[in-house]
DNA sequence: CCTAAATAGTACCAATTCAGTACAGTATTA
DNA sequence: TAATACTGTACTGAATTGGTACTATTTAGG
């Protein structure tokens, strides 16, 4: 079946949970929030964070919070973040695989095309919209 | 990583392989033509003959075709015939899968204007462009 | 300055999915 | 009727995924 990650799914559960958050709020309260683990919330949290998508404040009152205005950051923002590169298949240009047919593939590159077109509408929804 | 499986890669190198085919071709000549080992093959073209992309022939002198203009078979149409149902997460209309968390999630029911988003931008690229 | 709260990093494991293979059966044509 | 080629099903090793555990580090507040 073509899909995304489960993570990602959550991830963006939880972005939307973020859209409410005035103060940082901390992992726990996200998974209460939520439903979704607390083991697992925290490990988003670290490929969110990475990917610039949240800002994280550490102790007492920490927590994370969106690092841009929800209508700024888009479902193909938080696909990256979670499962890196979007690439369709391991012959598109930013793809970290390395295809082993190249050389002689009889569709070389086309699939660069297709790849651009879903970022493309992938790009056209954000978190504001999923709220 | 967001991408197709690999046996949907292969099933486009395989459906442009047959644009070129004026009879029926054999899955050994397609395996030979594409360098898809013919077993792979053999199991790819079952796929796409049970979701109606291609014609079937028995027999001496017989093989594969496709069944409908090159220009009139998308990635869509592939993706499906290979994975089936398109369905970026489980909460998306069509999917086979049952969202354990559908109660109470808080994007409930936004993934299908991506999930539309994304099957409209690969209906758009048909197997006539990847040639 | 010390303690509790909360993030940060890394590593691990069970379960599922994927890619590829094998084989017995059926239809078709020469 | 024999050779060719599709059809259906089932299996296996390898890779990925989802989820967990643990330790280290940072910060606020008393």
């Amino acid at each position: 079946m073509f899909k995304v990650n489960k993570l990602t799914d959550y991830a963006t559960v939880v972005m939307v949970d973020l859209v409410s958050a005035d103060l940082a709020r901390p992992s726990q309260k996200i998974a209460n929030n939520t439903g979704i683990p607390y083991p697992t919330v925290n490990k988003l949290m670290k490929d969110l964070l990475h990917a610039g998508l949240v800002r994280s404040h550490r102790g007492i009152n920490g927590g994370y919070s969106l690092a841009s205005p929800a209508n700024k950051i888009t479902i193909a923002d938080i696909i990256q973040a979670v499962e890196g590169p979007i690439a369709l298949t391991s012959c598109v240009n930013n793809s970290l695989d390395k295809c082993t047919y190249e050389d002689f593939c009889a569709v070389q590159g086309r699939w660069n095309r297709v790849n651009k077109a879903v970022v493309t509408a992938l790009k056209k929804v954000t978190v504001a919209d999923m709220t």
